[in-house]
DNA sequence: TTATGTGCAAAGCGTTTGCACTTTA
DNA sequence: TAAAGTGCAAACGCTTTGCACATAA
């Protein structure tokens, strides 16, 4: 089903979710942790109901998925938390996703583009390492 | 079992699983394909064995995986063709994936560490768009 | 000869679907 | 009150594991 222009139900399962994510810390969520989060106001919500509405509100631009690039489960943001793209940085050692506020890519698209022909509509970027903490921790 | 300094052996699947890779056309090519194209040659191969194998060989660094970050299976390429990282243009129309022979993210990433105090290790990065001929054709 | 690798079947895990029931509008 | 959304169970697709057997060194 395309939900892109189609009127949904405003649920009391949908407004938990978004609550949820709206509510994270970093605003960076995956299934699980939504669906524990909100079990504790809604016992009864179930995980299919967290996917089917997940994708109901990223079609409709409200969300975006996060796509980490491993072999982990996806997370979810708020979609117009900002104006701009940002990248995403993994810390390896404490699970930690932190937003970096800026895109920077268009040079680097504009050159691909420039030297293979191929037109560029979007990017999936993440980069892995050592948070600021884990950083100085392991410099001790 | 970590196989990074183990010596391994040299079994007729692993070295049907290289040269699939190493003869395959872009040298991109997912668990499925790769099963395929070795089934021509020996109708006993297994998948188990085939990711076994891609695993070892990238623990060993002769195979390197590559996440499209989307939900789609992974694809594995040879980590030796090239000694400098690369980027992959996955076109949207037919699937292609195309490697655009420079890495150039060099900048962005000092930016961000020393903005940050985020420490870059890695990163994974995945164009998404239209591939020369698909954008033509679609223009048209 | 023995540790390593194989094929098979079965399980694992995140995600999706079918269906009868409930809820929103 | 009818269309949309829910919860449950079961299926899905990709990947991994357990185990008895085969094979490389």
């Amino acid at each position: 089903m395309n939900t892109q222009n189609k009127e949904t139900r405003n649920t009391k399962q949908k407004r938990l979710i978004l609550d949820c994510i709206k509510s994270s810390n970093g605003r960076h969520m995956n299934v699980e942790e939504i669906y524990n989060s909100i079990k504790k106001h809604d016992e009864q919500i179930s995980i299919p109901t967290i996917y089917r509405n997940l994708r109901i509100l990223e079609e409709q631009g409200v969300v975006k998925k996060v796509y980490t690039s491993d072999d982990s489960p996806s997370f979810y943001e708020l979609s117009d938390s900002d104006e701009h793209a940002h990248h995403h940085l993994i810390c390896s050692e404490c699970g930690a996703i932190i937003d970096f506020e800026e895109d920077l890519l268009d040079s680097l698209e504009k050159t691909i583009e420039e030297k293979t022909g191929f037109k560029i509509k979007d990017h999936r970027v993440v980069f892995y390492g050592l948070c600021k903490k884990c950083s100085e921790k392991e410099n001790k």
